[in-house]
Order: C-alpha cells, then structure tokens, then sequence
DNA sequence: TTGGTTTTATTAACACTGTTAATTATATTA
DNA sequence: TAATATAATTAACAGTGTTAATAAAACCAA
C-alpha cells in the first residue's frame, strides 16, 4: 500500500512538529533546537532531516497551527459581540494577549530572520494577513454601512497591523512599557486614535 | 601614570567597536561574531573578553555611534526645512532610509533579544526615544503654536514610533512591500494617516 | 522461514557559536 | 637585571545546524 507510507510519514512529522510547539510554548523559542526537538520526539536529530529539509522548515510548520488556537482564542473573547469598531479593538486586544502570554510565538511569527524567503512566502502570507483575516468580517460590515470606503478600510487595516505589530515589538523586547497595565493603556489609547479617521 | 592605562585601554575598546560596526554595516548581524570581532580588530578571541564583559554588552557599545551617524544623515536630508508638520514627515523618511541601507543596525536596534535587560535599560531607553529626539524641535513648535495639545504630542509620538518600527519590521523581516517603490508608498499614506488628527 | 534488498534511524564528524581556564608573552617595577 | 604584575593567546567546554557513514529495521521474493 503506497497510502501507508504517506500516512506514517505524516505521523513522523507531527512527532516532531507536536515536540516544536510545545517547546516554543514552554521554554521559548531560543530553546528550539535540533537536539531538543528530536529528544522530546523520541528519535535523533539527523532522523529529523528524513522528514523536514532544515530546522527553519519544521518550525514554520508551527504557524498554521499556532494561528489556529489563537483564532479560537479571540473567538472566545469576542463571542456574541456584534461586528463593527467595537468588536475589532476587541479582537486586536485578545490577539495581543495570546502574543503576550506566549512570546516565543510572538519572536517566530514576527522575529525570526528568514533566510529563503521564497519557499516561505506562504508562510509569511499567512502571518501578515492574520489579523486582517480575524477582523475581516468586521470590515466587511464597516464598509457595507458606508461607516468607511473599501480603500479607507485597508489603509486602517495597514494602520492596525503596523501599529500592533510595533506595540507588541516594543513590549516583548524591550519590556516597554514597562507593566502589563501601561501597555493595555498605551494599546487602547492607539487604537481609539486609529478609529479617529 | 594611571592616565596612559585608561587611554590604552578605551583605545583597545575602541578596536573592537571600531570592528563590530564595519561587520555589522558590511556583512549584517549575522557575521557579527565574537572570533570575526577580534580577526577584524586584530586580536584573539579572548582579549575581547577582557575589555567587555560579553559579546552583548560590545554590541550595544555601537548603537550610540549609528545614531549620531544616522542624525547627522537626517540633518543633511531636512536641512533649511522649517519646523513642522512636514519636517517630521521629512524625518521620518530619512530615519527609515537609514535603516532600509544598514537593516543589521535596524536588527541590532529592535530585534536583538536582550538577556539582562537591566543593565542594557539605558541603551533601550535611547533606542527607543531616537525618533522622538530627531522630531524634538518640530514637537514643540506644533505644541507651542497650539496646532497639537502636550497630550496629544505624546500620543502621536507613540504612533510614529510604533508605525515606523513596524513598517522597518515587515520591509526588512519579511520583504513586505515587495518593491521599495511601494514600501514608500505605504510609509507616505501612514504617515498621512497619523497627522490626521 | 530464510536471505537479500531497500528503507529508516543512529552515531560520528565538521564547522560554527559564546565563554572560561590555563598558559604564554609582554610590561612594569623594585 | 630579576621578580612581579598585566595582558594576549591557546585549549577546552558546551552548545548550534547539518551531512556522510554506519547500524538497525522493514519489506519482499524464493
């Protein structure tokens, strides 16, 4: 059977990938390494290279994933909220959370130093779109109200990733501001000016 | 004479840093390593570690040095320019071309993951407050001349901040806008965006 | 079931990284 | 000049990613 193969294949790389993830999510993403991730998986770490051509390959494979739970995440957060301004702050602040509470995400979505950005641009897609996708029903409905023009919609979207993206930067690497009470300030604060247009 | 020792010893600080900085202007952060340092400035590996306490805290050492460099880049680009509106978009715009030439300075400015934040606390805090300091005179005439509130300055600061930073971020990580044409393009609409107030 | 072939997993090795201890070379001073 | 203090070097350790050679397992025909 040639589906057997395919389908143990796939297992192989989800021992690895599920060992990935759980060490992005524990002890971060400067513990991901080679060695670790074959340990937790339970194999050696040159079986890795059977099944993934370099390290920066299996890890990106964590964001589909990663993208996943948090969406279910803000979906939790925002749940039986109505569509418009209201529920896209709501939306920003729960994505922001999740990054928050695990920054190693954070460093591997936004941080990590892509060096073949052509066979990651999917990947790469994926992760700058993400917070549109989230809000997109929102803007939909913005737009089908006449609140905002479809091009006012995406210089904001612009606007909503520059500016989260850059708060989070700031936030997780320099540890400003400095407590997580400012930083909900200084979040709120910018997003109220976004939606001054 | 107590004098000649400190001399020698700032002068062979000075190797080193004198080193790190045409690596990381050349080759990018990536070739910035503790052995090409010390190639470079002539010396074994070791004899760094007895002028710097690690590889971090030397690195740091360079940022004050690009930042006066890359204000006097600023001053040349918006000399005879008067105070205002205009001259922080101006700035802006040279403050990004820096970086877009030299992005192994933008990495080592925003994107280096520091360990013991505590004592590299000052050299954040300058990174951080850069722009707000090119912009400085331009602040105050605005507020001066009652077309922003103190309040407001300090709101629109965290933005330009926050926006420039994330737009370096996802032009130089992840090649976003693909063409520098159109990087422009989306810094001047933010820009825009932002004086919107 | 046995024997040979193919596939998969492991160890060994290479070229790097930062950092420290022991050693050698250079200055300084008595 | 000889003893001491200082500075620079090499050797070593514990990591990193990656590849080639080897060992183990699986498969398949006789």
């Amino acid at each position: 059977m040639m589906k057997n193969k395919e389908i143990q294949e796939e297992r192989m790389r989800n021992y690895f990938i599920q060992a990935t993830k759980e060490i992005l999510k524990g002890e971060g993403l400067k513990c991901v390494s080679v060695r670790n991730i074959a340990e937790r998986a339970g194999y050696s770490y040159a079986t890795l290279y059977n099944y993934f051509g370099d390290s920066k390959e299996l890890i990106y494979e964590c964001v589909k994933d990663f993208q996943d739970e948090c969406e279910e995440s803000v979906k939790f957060d925002t749940a039986n909220i109505s569509p418009g301004e209201k529920r896209i702050k709501l939306i920003c602040k729960s994505y922001v959370k999740y990054f928050v509470q695990y920054t190693g995400i954070f460093e591997l979505f936004f941080l990590e130093k892509i060096y073949d950005l052509a066979s990651k641009q999917p990947t790469v897609k994926l992760i700058r779109t993400f917070i549109d996708r989230l809000c997109e029903e929102d803007w939909k409905y913005l737009i089908s109200k006449k609140v905002i023009t479809k091009k006012q919609a995406e210089h904001l979207k612009d606007q909503l990733r520059l500016t989260i993206t850059g708060i989070l930067l700031f936030y997780i690497n320099q540890r400003y501001p400095q407590t997580y009470d400012d930083f909900n300030k200084l979040l709120d604060e910018q997003l109220k000016l976004i939606f001054k247009f």
